[in-house]
DNA sequence: CGATAATAGTTTCATCTGAAACCATCTGCA
DNA sequence: TGCAGATGGTTTCAGATGAAACTATTATCG
């Protein structure tokens, strides 16, 4: 309580504050956070479905039959977390696996018709959502915002290891 | 960009596809995470604090001592986060905590000298990794971001019960 | 006053999570 | 061949998480 009292900076956030409702990082957490507890909440109240199970769907609904690794790869989500997600999604029997024959490591996961009429449910769902939040943008902020948010997830990579040479696994 | 210019074109994402890394919730998630890890991994590795532990220093820091309750209104925390930071806080003499005698129930938590040091250790370094993840950005696109962030915050908002007309505890 | 409700904060419990260990299979190469 | 890695994927384990229950204290009001 005695050095914090003098202050010796004019402004709240010039010297030594930081204000953390202005702080990126925080506010990405926040509104990420935000945004993905409505529609974790949406998923499972009207589909039993969770995040993870939903991204599985979208990847498979997107472009076919995959694999774990390409879902993982894909989804931005780690090998565990796919995992899990297709064992629930299995008992659910939203996708089929099929052990590839000439490689029995792997295993094509597909939609049944049962999952894919889940997906054909959720897309408008999940683009509404998008809709609400982008309410009010106009075409060019959207461009604007979609070309930021991706120059942002270039540099989150410089984040890693800014001081660090690469390397180890991924997983 | 000229194949939007047709409104039924057979663009991938036209009928039902979604592509799940253009949708804008999935892309938030994903980038808040990137960024959340390689901070935490930050702060863990050289300060041995966690996310919801920096938190409560940067309030504290930024406004001085607080209360429980008030650090969960400005933390986006819920209360049971900010109890559990501020044990852990204490264990590690970071912070001190003071039961008001005129009210019993609430305790003011204060940063303690070691944690003013920690945090003016720590300010420095988070600010550079906002400047990491901004590099390349100009002031006008600073501005920019910071804009369209604080709008989808609110527009967040939206997303949390279109349908229902609010009610309930916030905890 | 005294009962009931509200508030501050903590603890419990059941679930979720991810790193590391693990199992099965395949590949490279001696 | 056969055996030391790689690879695909699952399981384990220890810790994080949050909703709900709980404790302690203060406020409200009949």
């Amino acid at each position: 309580m005695d050095a914090a009292t003098r202050p010796d900076a004019p402004s709240p956030e010039a010297a030594d504050g930081l204000v953390l409702d202005r702080f990126l990082p925080y506010r990405l957490a926040v509104l990420a956070n935000t945004v993905s507890r409505a529609i974790a909440r949406l998923y499972a109240d009207r589909f039993g479905i969770t995040i993870p199970e939903w991204r599985v769907l979208a990847i498979l609904g997107d472009s076919g039959p995959a694999t774990s690794t390409e879902i993982r790869d894909r989804s931005a989500m780690d090998k565990v977390q796919v995992s899990r997600a297709i064992q629930r999604l299995l008992a659910a029997r939203l996708v089929s696996r099929r052990t590839d024959p000439a490689d029995r490591r792997r295993a094509t996961i597909a939609m049944s018709p049962e999952g894919a009429a889940v997906y054909r449910e959720v897309v408008p769902l999940a683009r509404s959502r998008e809709a609400i939040l982008l309410d009010g943008f106009t075409a060019e902020e959207r461009r604007l915002l979609d070309r930021l948010l991706d120059r942002l997830g270039e540099r989150a990579g410089a984040l890693a290891g800014p001081d660090d040479g690469r390397g180890g696994d991924v997983d």
